[in-house]
DNA sequence: TCCATAACGAAACGTATCGTTTCGTTATGA
DNA sequence: TCATAACGAAACGATACGTTTCGTTATGGA
């Protein structure tokens, strides 16, 4: 044979004039199983539509685009990112940094991840949304972080922008290049560095 | 009309057994060009073809992907950043940033440098180019700073690439957002965090 | 109970890009 | 003189795009 046979689902009917939620699910697992055997190159609305036995019309009703199939793929991956807190910013940077790095390479999503901003640079909507919606949310945990070193009077209120975009960037830089275990050793000076304290 | 005619490139003969200088510039300047107007969702080996008069052999003969094509695009724009010295890390770092920044948005190659970072997340060979020939050779100019900045005594030797790392993903953040220009005002204090003496 | 409604998957549509092959033409350089 | 190799044009088969058509299924209000 020339093809693997993957997993043959079960075609699903309409079940009436409403959402099939089985077909969301085999969608969204499809999707999730391609990104993680192919990465992004292999990330197409043919592959996903063949692998989950579904038409690409219920796709394209549900998702306008691939990106907003990329971010529910991110977003179903209910495991969230959590780390102990420690009463100081860089030490609660770093724990939480180790944690999504961990979640980035036990799951398919650290290439979901990437896909996402690939696909960005594709599509002007998909930025958008990765900026406006996607990216807000995944940062709230982080957020907290910095509020409570604020409030704590560690950091300024007003540097908090200054350093998430310093502690985002350095994901994004070890992600996109795919060399996470690299990195991870410069996670604590580097978060020691996003942390310190501003000469005044 | 429905499309728009653009400069009409003369066909170049083969000159003989040898590359035409011709051929390349054309293929370049029309790459360029494309990445110019339509960024990276647009930016096709056969638009490029296309716009450059080639055929689609000459341009896989010398160039093996898309990624080679994007990094010779890049490098094509000889106009080098340059920044004054001043003696401080922090404000050595906030002027080279200011003027790379300008560079991304006053040339073709922010969008050029956005496309080679999404076109390694589809292919792993342009990764592996990106990773190790583009991107050293680019960050030449910022680790002169930080082994100056290091012979100063205001950092240690050993936390260069932390920080290096700090720095590059700062600046890729707002790429990659296409945020340059919210991200601007960020660039001092940002730079001073990156060059921070770390409590010992 | 009837029936308009809407989702389902299959299949096909036309267009675009991929990387490659074939072909006739051109000029080199030994 | 002539083997060599680059040139652009054209076409190849494969794949993906986003959309349309179609027969089927079951809902939920009249």
């Amino acid at each position: 044979m020339t093809t693997a046979k993957v997993e043959q689902p079960a075609r699903r009917a309409s079940i009436g004039a409403r959402r099939n939620p089985a077909s969301q699910a085999a969608i969204l697992a499809a999707a999730r199983a391609v990104l993680a055997e192919e990465g992004y190159g292999g990330f197409s609305i043919d592959a996903v539509s063949r692998r989950a036995g579904a038409g690409k019309p219920t796709i394209y009703r549900w998702w306008k685009n691939k990106a907003e199939l990329l971010i529910e793929v991110y977003a179903a991956e209910k495991a969230r990112v959590k780390a102990a807190k420690t009463g100081n910013l860089a030490e609660d940077l770093a724990l939480y940094t180790a944690a999504l790095w961990d979640f980035w390479r036990d799951t398919p999503s650290g290439r979901t991840f990437r896909a996402l901003i690939a696909e960005a640079q594709n599509d002007a909507a998909a930025l958008d949304g990765l900026r406006d919606k996607f990216l807000p949310e995944r940062l709230l945990d982080v957020r907290t972080l910095f509020a409570a070193a604020v409030s704590r009077g560690e950091i300024a209120a007003d540097e908090v922008e200054t350093r998430l975009a310093l502690y985002v960037g350095f994901n994004w830089y070890y992600v996109l290049t795919d060399s996470l275990d690299e990195g991870r050793a410069a996670i604590p000076a580097a978060m020691r560095l996003v942390a310190a304290q501003l000469r005044s």
